[in-house]
DNA sequence: TTAAGTGCAAAATCTTTGCAAATGT
DNA sequence: ACATTTGCAAAGATTTTGCACTTAA
């Protein structure tokens, strides 16, 4: 069983063709994938409706997590292995290329001190850089 | 002449009562304010493609700043005094309130080291963090 | 006066929903 | 077998475009 299937059967979700194949796409990939950019990929292999159901369902049990590029536009990476429903995506840092648009996840080594003003309470402190990527440059 | 007057003839714009309003909606704000919201304070008093309209104005000359909210609708806030066109909108924070949604920009002290694989040239780091807000605790 | 800004209608995007048919376990 | 997943059609939501009318400077 490949890493796809084991993700799939791991979280209760059906190991189906589209999911597999959405799976393995972004695990190709360096950076977060768009609907748009799976849509490209699949050729009419899938309908658009199911991309997204697909998209949202990785998403709901955590296997995949949603940025949104500087475009507002909702890209998915796979999540880190320790990554749990509850807790992920938390170390590392976004960096959105503004040439391409995509968005990478980078490890990153420390982080910053935050000092909110009071009555504000904190869950989650999120990186992210623009500037341009690798392959454009 | 208000501050709103004075950033609409400081940028070659035209004081019109839309752009007015708009400002000085924003100034009486503490969280980035979304075309939704503004639409709602002008209450049919300008039309919603001319708000579109005013805010990417506005943005373009680089008097406000645009955040994409956690839900993918982008909010605007004034520029601090310092910013250019060129360089803004730097050195701030955007909390991201999960409970209202709203966006609020925080002064923040120190900004972390951020080391990028090889081939990739970093212009901006932004901060966001997301929590609870002052008015929803 | 006249370039810039506005309103209305229409279109373009992106995303979601409902329901019947197909599929994985 | 049966709940889940998919495809198709249709609707929703957000944002943009075209064009004639209006307004600030």
């Amino acid at each position: 069983m490949d890493r796809s299937a084991h993700l799939l059967s791991e979280h209760g979700l059906k190991n189906t063709p589209v999911r597999r194949k959405v799976l393995s796409f972004m695990e190709e990939r360096k950076h977060a994938v768009s609907h748009a950019e799976l849509e490209g990929a699949f050729n009419g292999d899938a309908d658009r409706v199911t991309l997204y159901r697909a998209l949202n369902t990785l998403e709901e049990k955590g296997i995949v997590h949603k940025v949104l590029g500087r475009d507002g536009i909702a890209r998915y990476a796979l999540c880190q292995d320790d990554c749990t429903v509850h807790r992920h995506d938390d170390q590392h840092l976004h960096f959105h290329c503004n040439t391409c648009m995509n968005v990478f996840c980078l490890a990153v080594d420390d982080y910053p001190e935050v000092n909110l003003p009071a009555g504000f309470m904190l869950s989650k402190i999120q990186l992210s850089a623009e500037g341009i990527c690798d392959n454009c440059k």
